[in-house]
DNA sequence: AATGAATGAGCCTTCATTCAT
DNA sequence: AATGAATGAAGGCTCATTCAT
């Protein structure tokens, strides 16, 4: 009698090993061996569950997508004013789970390898447009609506560029520096441009 | 007299094609024999002339660091005032030459793979110490201290931020929207906390 | 359950077709893929089971040196006096099996990439010295010790330049010769130095 | 007006540095690049002298053959006696000249090699009938034919057995004991068999 | 459900060799 | 006489993927 079940088991313990793989090595340049022996698995069993070493890191950047827009759901529903909506998306992006060294370079390793699949690209879209839309949730009340959109998007390059910068560059990621500096933007910018 | 004076013609096309095949791929995931057949040689010659792939790719990466530190050499040298030269260091990041397809690819591309090569980790803290002083020598004369070197982080991290959007979302990078979005960034701050 | 138990006969199988192939060779410049050809399987999966093409060849060696040691242990059993022991020691190391053209071709190749190869090279003195031990367990007993030590040298150098003389320059290898020689060699000094 | 006359220099230089660089590297897996760099010269050039890596090889055996003979030759010319005659056979090939470690890491190279290469083990077959001639000069008038024939037959094989265990198992060439045991097979064998 | 076995394809790298100058 | 330039061929090795069990 084989034992029943394990498939969205096996699935979840490959996506976690995928991750963690990827902040090992620092890319996305892993093994499917690699992957598969972190998840305690044979590398067969990885084809047998994903078909192919693209649908598992597309399901990987899947389950990283969800897994924020949970976590920015939730934050956004506890704030009560709309800059505290903003300051919640930003809260969110640099909370330990999500700024963790490991999904920080599987981020970066997702955003190289955009450029050639396309789903992954579609993916990415996804994401830009949920940040955009949840940070226009909190701007559109404070800022003028073309004002609003520029600081979303400044937000938003803010974000990725400090998870570069404090990924590659430094070593730890310091996430109190770079929201402090977001807060920092976000004030300036309320100060002067109010409505 | 044998034929002589072909290796700086070859160790640059070699370096131009890499550029060109990391824009076309995407990613450092590129074969020396591609690299050599947009350089118009045999991937042995590249092997002469560099020993080895890593060594092409840091020379890569070091003369494109080399470029825009010489860019920026010039913009500076223009500018006749401390807010004129941030605007130069601006402009330079976003000119034609540096915001194109191929050269922002290996930039993120080179980014990634400097979690693995300490030597490519080093040339990009080179890179970063450079961008910051020279970011500094312009705002320092125009907020105090703490807040000058802040800014100088935000509009590093904003830059680094905008590549990755405009090269990997909306296919075409647009560098006017992301200078004039580093623009607004820079009016509110001097504004704001100027002295 | 899934098909099993190959890696043995598969490991067994290479290491024979590394025999052959040196042998029809001539020297240790055989090709991953001429040994795994000879074995019936892929090039790619003779790396599976060892890894790199060096410890090929160690195991080979490895293996090469425990048959001689349980042919020689086989021999030395069934000897009933010092001299016998002598002649059994002479025996083995130009049986059938290991005076072929094959295995003696192995031997030189081996020698000769001991220079480089410090783990041969251990291994190479671990065959001298068992050679030299299985040699004086006889000798010892039939001449005064500084003899008996010359005469176990003059013994091992023997069976060495042999192998190397029948083997490069007569094609055919002659055993019964070889120990002609060898016996005439040990009769010899023991009637001249005997106690 | 090209220099002349370096045609006999830029060969000998070549041949020098190969048998150097067999020394250096253990065997004869040397790059053209590498002897030609140890001669001070270009590969192509090396090409030019020699036309193929094969000829360069069969030139330097020729060469170490060569002197040999000459060494030989002389040592020959000195004996006043059958014995001093065999005994200078077995000097010349412990001499310091012949017995170096490159010299001798050249022999065994050359040794394995000639299974390949026909030159190669024509050129050893008369290295192996002059050693035989030169040895039998002496012994001819000191033992019966048949046993003359096996003494040279057996100081051949100590030659060429105690040059591999010398060189490849105790590092340092001690050629003291080499010939201390050459000489002790001397006198045991002419003690017993003479006429 | 799970895996050991096996491979084809591809990449980096080395090297002897050629050629124009 | 001599060499820098250049390449084709080949080898070791890796890895995603398939398959029988």
């Amino acid at each position: 009698m084989p034992k029943t079940g394990m498939e969205p088991l096996r699935r979840r313990a490959l996506i976690d090993a995928t991750i963690s793989a990827i902040g090992a090595r620092g890319s996305l340049d892993v093994t499917m061996s690699e992957i598969a022996g972190r998840a305690g698995v044979s590398s067969a069993l990885a084809h047998h569950y994903f078909g192919a070493k693209d649908e598992l890191l597309q399901a990987t950047m899947r389950h990283i997508l969800a897994e924020l827009a949970l976590d920015a759901r939730a934050a956004l529903g506890a704030a009560s004013s709309p800059r505290e909506r903003v300051l919640a998306v930003i809260a969110v992006n640099f909370s330990d789970k999500q700024f963790s060294a490991a999904t920080i370079a599987a981020w970066l390793a997702f955003y190289v390898e955009a450029q050639r699949s396309p789903e992954l690209r579609r993916l990415l879209r996804v994401y830009a447009r949920r940040l955009h839309a949840n940070l226009m949730s909190g701007l559109a009340a404070l800022l003028p609506r073309p004002d609003a959109e520029q600081a979303a998007e400044a937000i938003a390059a803010l974000i990725d560029g400090l998870y570069i910068r404090r990924a590659l560059m430094d070593g730890v990621p310091d996430a109190d520096t770079a929201i402090a500096l977001l807060h920092d933007y976000l004030n300036t910018k309320l100060s002067t441009g109010s409505r």
